[in-house]
RNA sequence: GCCCGGGUGGUGGAAUGGCAGACACGGCCGCCUUAAAAGCGGCUGCCUGACAAGGCGUGCGGGUUCGAGACCCGCCCCGGGCACCA
């Protein structure tokens, strides 16, 4: 039996099958030629001879993937296949493009793969590495495949190791504001000019002296121990219920001994700089939120008989309005001021009912501790707190001022301590009307004003700041602070010291090793990399995740023969202790972008002329960077703040002349997509869904309808592979552009996608006979009309491609392609230019039909159409006549029509209309519109 | 609570203050076909209407303007971020 469908489609058609065939030989091609290599201007990758050698260069990256075992869903290339359009594009246009790509392929899954399976994270790893590329080559995307690598290739984390040893060879100096060499430091103290205490240190002392300057440093405090992961974690990675990012596991505050990244010393730079870079706002808001700068002043408080309670406040214009203190229920001075009985004048409410200040603190310290913090901000409202029994000195009038504790005051934050100044601020008002303190203004309010004012005015009940306006009085006080000895200028930041060490397996091992004293040693750069060991137990020791009182483990710890090492490191042979954290996972993608510029460079991290090159600054004072970072906005604190810090101190060092990784940033929207639930509430497969009048049906029960995610569990995954094979990849990259705008989040119908099949076969029909296979294109020239059409489109098709518009770019060339349509003889002359401006979304097909158009070789780097302008002007222009509004006529002029005529044309097209009435006012846009009132 | 985005046909989405709904999906009709699929052509915001035509329309209410989806004021809803940060 003859198979019907196969005997009635044209042999020649464009389907899914042709496709296949197209797309494999042009991604073959490719791979052969290098077309998509990229010259350096020095160095291994340095090419002369190529056709972009030493042209302007674009550098254009995506947020690199971490390779999972689930491989790829048509959602994860939306951002690739939009960079590889828009490079593809600056390609033909001139410029020398780099577009790379490469894996973060440390981190949890495949450690905890390796737990369950017994398999080593190295194996994992790669066979999840090769399956991305593959999927990534059959979607044609044109990488440079000599810049490729995985943060876990040791060739690439032997760099990584570098540049921590950069970091822990330097220190802030705060007043350059910048990192220094290490070595620096310690010859500031040998030169006595940080003190004479230097030379009374024992080697030992020194040490630790120095090490208390180090941009990475081990320090004991609290950090983030979250049992259920075994780890510790960054404060960015855990959420603001207090839970781990990853697991969603309780995370407990322990005092331990880890690794931090001093990143709170780059605080003003990381804020101040957020203005040089091309970023959505949204994103550098974030930003300067997390790192929470927030400038005023430390006033000191005399209390008790020499005692001393240093507040930090933004505003010191306020001072005299402070009635009363607050200390965080944990501030250390508590038991210091704490007195042995209420003294004379005590407020009743004001002692929690308890007999001593002693009970009530130890009372109101045992309910704040036993609040989680979600508590705690739950019922934020309602202040609660209790006095000490103490009194403090205001120091600018001396006025007598309660001191209380109470937990709306963090002990984690400035000083854990504050000046309440009720009159001026919402939660000191709460707290005063609760506790019935008195409240003194010290702005004056608008009439009538009820509750804390926080606006701008005039100071008063100042005494001698009175009428001064806010910022005025907060400058003359902080120099009034520091003429008398009670204050100074202070800047605090939200932002806290990076932790950098995790109890993991599967990250890279720390060039460090500790002596007899304990303290840490660098590696010299010749003993990199330090390659991950290989053990038998890959995890970490888990516990109980609400069982706080645990001690991490490290698995490298357990590796006896690797932990202790016999080195020479100068002193002859001796005996050392390696470091067995590993680093985060962020680590590796912090610098990434520095690597694909020069990937196989044995000697440096990268060449500077190199990094000059594609990351440079362009005028004084530029940034530099990577000129388009594309991904999603869920890294718009976390990675993009730790590679800022990284590539700051390596440009503090002279490693980099760009003082920003990412000069401008792009977030790509996601795509998302229904799933179904049976009234079970189970899963049901998402393709098996038909829809009837609004109602969903799977077979024939009804089920529910939700949206978001793609993933295996809820049973609505679609690939890219499916995509490829059932339409092929071209059709597949066309549709994920022509959905919608690229920053948008958007469903995901499969369905749809046959409309981006439908257009790409109308073009290869203009070129290519279905029947017969022939080239139908002829040389006769366009006429004019369509000519104008073509350019017309050109024209608009670039501007969209610069802004990324792909969407209207695509609908403007479907356009052209049904306009050419119809047309009698297709005419190499818009052929040409649209196949050219096609190869950007459907390269391969574009590819196929340069080729059937008589060239030989690649388009790659065939110059992108440039529209005539003298195409660009309309032989004739309509205009709508609009009528009180409402249009009610046209009329056809030539565009040079002088005013006058164009509006005796436009009332004469609506006489009718006016029906005699006499026109108020006319107003004629040129070019646009006539618009008449009456 | 505060700060950002965003609300346009059945759906995804277009529109420098100037003809709202480009382009596409879906739907309806037609051509081709014994038939179906594919392909091709037409129609498709809503309401009234046989047609012609008219009215209403960009979350809601006001305003500015000859003219507002876009600008201003006040609300509502959705998404995201922050949340006692002194």
């Amino acid at each position: 039996m003859v198979k019907m469908s196969e005997t009635e489609t044209p042999p020649f058609r464009y389907t899914a099958a042709l496709a296949d065939e197209i797309e494999l030989r042009w991604q073959a091609f490719w791979a052969e030629h290098g077309t998509f290599r990229a010259p350096n201007p020095v160095g291994e990758l340095a090419d002369p001879a190529h056709p972009r050698a030493g042209a302007p260069k674009l550098h254009v990256q995506d947020m690199f993937p971490y390779p999972s075992g689930a491989g790829l869903h048509v959602g994860h290339p939306l951002g690739y296949i939009g960079t590889d359009c828009y490079t593809r594009y600056q390609r033909q246009a001139g410029y020398n493009v780099l577009h790379p790509m490469g894996f973060d392929a440390f981190g949890l899954p495949a450690e905890q793969y390796a737990v369950q399976t017994g398999t080593h994270p190295a194996v994992t790893t790669a066979a999840n590495v090769e399956r991305y590329k593959k999927q990534l080559r059959r979607l044609g995307l044109a990488y440079d495949d000599r810049r490729s690598f995985s943060t876990t290739d040791p060739e690439y984390y032997r760099w990584t190791q570098w540049i921590f040893l950069q970091v822990f060879n330097s220190w802030f100096d705060p007043e350059l504001r910048k990192a220094r060499p290490i070595s620096e430091l310690i010859a500031s103290f040998e030169a006595g000019e940080r003190g004479a205490e230097w030379a009374t240190l024992s080697p030992a002392e020194r040490r630790k002296v120095i090490d208390d300057h180090r941009l990475a440093y081990v320090s004991e405090a609290p950090v983030n121990w979250c049992p259920g992961l075994g780890t510790v974690l960054a404060n960015e990675e855990v959420t603001p219920d207090g839970r781990s990012e990853r697991g969603n596991f309780p995370v407990f505050k322990r005092s331990l001994k880890q690794w931090m990244m001093r990143i709170t010393a780059y605080g003003d730079r990381l804020v101040e700089d957020l203005d040089t870079l091309d970023w959505p706002e949204p994103v550098k808001l974030m930003q300067r939120n997390w790192i929470g700068r927030s400038k005023g002043a430390h006033v000191d408080f005399p209390v008790g008989g020499d005692g001393v309670i240093t507040v930090f406040t933004t505003r010191p214009d306020t001072l005299f309005g402070a009635t009363y203190m607050v200390l965080a229920p944990e501030h250390e001075l508590v038991d210091a001021v704490v007195p042995a009985a209420w003294p004379e004048g005590t407020k009743q409410v004001w002692t929690g009912g308890h007999a001593t200040p002693a009970e009530a603190v130890a009372a109101y310290r045992a309910e704040a501790a036993a609040k989680t913090d979600e508590e705690r901000t739950a019922d934020g409202k309602v202040k609660t707190g209790v006095f000490t029994g103490a009194y403090a000195e205001n120091p600018v009038n001396g006025a007598r001022v309660p001191v209380f504790i109470a937990d709306y005051v963090l002990a984690g934050y400035g000083t854990g301590a504050i000046m309440a100044v009720p009159g001026q601020d919402e939660r000191d008002w709460a707290f005063a009307e609760v506790f019935e303190l008195p409240i003194i203004r010290t702005v004056a309010a608008p009439e009538g004003f009820e509750g804390a004012f926080t606006g701008e005015g005039p100071a008063i009940n100042s005494d001698w700041l009175d009428g001064k306006g806010v910022a005025e009085a907060k400058a003359a006080m902080i120099e009034w602070l520091e003429t008398n000895g009670k204050g100074r200028g202070a800047t605090t930041y939200r932002l806290r010291d990076w932790l950098f060490s995790r109890q993991r397996y599967w990250g890279e091992p720390f060039p460090i090793v500790y002596d007899e004293t304990g303290l840490p040693i660098a590696l010299p750069d010749s003993m990199l990399p330090v390659e991950l060991p290989d053990v038998d137990d890959f995890s970490p020791r888990t516990f109980d995740p609400e069982d706080a009182d645990t001690e991490p483990e490290t698995p490298l710890s357990r590796k006896k023969d690797w932990v202790q090492v016999e080195l020479d490191l100068g002193d002859g042979p001796k005996t050392y202790t390696r470091e067995t954290n590993t680093m985060p996972q962020w680590a590796g993608s912090c610098w990434y972008e520095l690597r694909y510029l020069d990937p196989q460079n044995q000697q440096k991290m990268v060449d500077p002329a190199n990094e000059a090159y594609w990351m440079g600054p362009r005028s004084e004072g530029d940034c530099g960077g990577v000129d388009l970072y594309v991904g999603g906005v869920e890294h718009a604190v976390l990675h993009l703040l730790y590679a800022r810090f990284w590539h700051k101190v390596l440009f503090d060092l002279g490693h980099v002349s760009s003082f920003e990784p990412f000069r401008k940033l792009f977030n790509q929207g996601y795509i998302q997509a229904y799933a179904f639930q049976d009234d079970r509430g189970f899963y049901v497969p998402a393709e098996e869904v038909v829809e009837r009048d609004g109602k969903y049906f799977y077979g024939s029960q009804e089920v529910t309808r939700s949206y978001g995610k793609m993933g295996k569990s809820l049973k609505n995954v679609v690939t890219p592979d499916e995509m490829c094979e059932q339409y092929g990849a071209d059709t597949f990259r066309v549709y994920e552009m022509a959905m919608g705008p690229l920053d948008v989040s958007r469903p995901w119908e499969t369905r749809a996608v046959v409309g981006s099949q439908r257009f790409l076969q109308r073009v290869w029909r203009l070129v290519v006979d279905e029947e017969t296979g022939a080239v139908r294109v002829t040389d006769e020239p366009l006429d004019p009309k369509t000519r104008k059409t073509l350019h017309r489109i050109i024209a608009g098709v670039r501007e969209d491609l610069d802004e990324l518009r792909f969407n209207t770019a695509i609908a403007k060339l479907i356009e052209l392609t049904n306009t050419l349509t119809p047309l009698p003889a297709v005419s190499r002359e818009a052929v040409e230019p649209l196949v050219l401006m096609l190869s950007p979304f459907a390269p391969h097909l574009a590819e196929e039909l340069w080729g059937k158009l008589g060239h030989a070789g690649t388009l790659a780097y065939v110059d992108f159409p440039v529209a005539d302008p003298a195409q660009l002007v309309a032989d004739s222009v309509t205009y709508p006549v609009q009528v009180n509004g409402k249009v009610r006529g046209r009329v056809e002029v030539s565009p040079d029509t002088a005013e006058a005529d164009v509006r005796a044309a436009a009332l004469e097209a609506v006489a009718e209309v006016l029906a005699g009435r006499d026109p108020k006012k006319v107003i004629v846009v040129k070019g646009r519109l006539v618009s008449v009132v009456v």
